[in-house]
DNA sequence: CAGTGGTCTAGACCACGTA
DNA sequence: ACGTGGTCTAGACCACTGG
């Protein structure tokens, strides 16, 4: 007899996957809108449920974003819906003023065998560190340490991070057409060391959270791996179980 | 002219609220198979389509779970694949071994301002506090103090806690026809008290995760406040960001 | 084999945004 | 008025489960 076929894959998925390389590609960058469901279906030869079907997996995975007439568009690091998708941290009052990001260093090393394994690349290869400050109104609130490959964010200097506005994030996706997707936070606590404390202006030892992230892009690519020290004086790490 | 309609609500819409009712008023329980998509799509007078959109979006929010082939069934916390759906906490190495709950104390008192505002009660109505141990591979690594509103935990005691072999929840889904579907967590850092460090088997002062949980059953409302005290040394809290 | 959910189609109509 | 996504229908067929 026939064997069972043991990877069985609906049409939609199919479409999905082409639709994933069209993002990879650039063909359709952050911001713009996708072709029309309708130019969509004809170019992929199937009905319009069925390019429905593949975008709304992709909406519900924050890739695209539907706008009711409208169209369909790339999901972008720029829109302020998107702002706050990987920073959980909130004030304990509501205060709903953005936090400001504030670049400390930025200094190239090659990747010891914590970063390479993290980053999935060789020891060795060059990488870059950023050390930044993150203000809640004012009050120095988060400290980052951020390792990135060297290769992919060639360019980037202390001078390009303190003359960029926006997120970080919209800064890689502008500048190195990286997009962040998804992430991992491990979170543990931690007892303040003396230079942290320093900045975070709280006293040595007091208990911070200590928030390690590995960042991916298209493709599961991990291309950030970060530790943040979260002062807990006056934020809480918001976590919404469903 | 006609007002323009302010709250449009497609048809799947109301079929998912007469589902949710049909959930909340227990005419369907947890662990249970719903009626078929073509019965559903019968007893209110819509399509298969219609139906399906429905079961689509209680499936997403982990209200219903769908079994090809077999039907589609009420989500309950006794099926395994729900009992770590609130328990973020890993080990570091990866162990996977089933914590073990350790009720300790189980006892009664009145309602206070936080506890009453948090469960939406009114102060000095009776509570249950409860506090218990999680250990991992025989190691303790959390403190538990639960606070439920004593006008639905009738009956609950330390007794009926340490004879239950299974999880919490799936405890008081079978014994209050409680279903949690919903929780918010607050994380911060704080030091390990004396009485605390003592249970972990830590030094007072050490660094440790408080974990603040509100959990919500059908229509939002609060049933479950819970503080958690987590020794993060060989283990951490894992979020995944989507 | 019958019954369930899962996929795919084609077509009609509705709600929303823009011009 | 037009084009977009959003809803709804009816029907055909596929994949999986269990008797």
């Amino acid at each position: 007899m026939a064997p069972a076929s043991p990877t069985f894959s609906p049409l939609y998925r199919q479409i999905k996957s082409l639709m994933m390389q069209a993002l990879e590609s650039a063909e359709w960058r952050p911001g713009q809108a996708i072709p029309s469901e309708q130019e969509l279906a004809a170019r992929f030869g199937v009905s319009q449920g069925t390019v429905r079907k593949a975008i709304d997996e992709m909406a519900a995975e924050n890739l695209l974003v539907r706008k009711q007439g409208k169209g369909t568009f790339v999901a972008s690091h720029n829109d302020p819906r998107a702002l706050f998708r990987f920073l959980r941290l909130v004030p304990e009052d509501g205060d709903l003023s953005h936090p400001v990001s504030l670049p400390l260093e930025c200094w190239r090393a090659k990747a010891g065998q914590e970063a390479s394994r993290v980053l999935a690349i060789e020891p060795g290869e060059p990488i870059i560190i950023v050390r930044r400050l993150l203000k809640f109104s004012s009050k120095p609130v988060v400290v980052d340490e951020i390792y990135l490959p060297g290769e992919i964010f060639q360019g980037l200097s202390l001078e390009v991070l303190q003359s960029w506005s926006g997120s970080l994030y919209s800064l890689f996706e502008a500048r190195f057409g990286l997009r962040m997707i998804r992430a991992e936070e491990r979170i543990r606590a931690v007892a303040a060391d003396r230079a942290t404390a320093d900045i975070l202006k709280v006293k040595e030892g007091v208990p911070l959270l200590s928030v390690e992230r590995v960042t991916y892009t298209y493709g599961d690519r991990p291309v950030e791996w970060r530790r943040g020290l979260y002062s807990t004086a006056e934020h809480y790490y918001l976590n919404e179980l469903n």
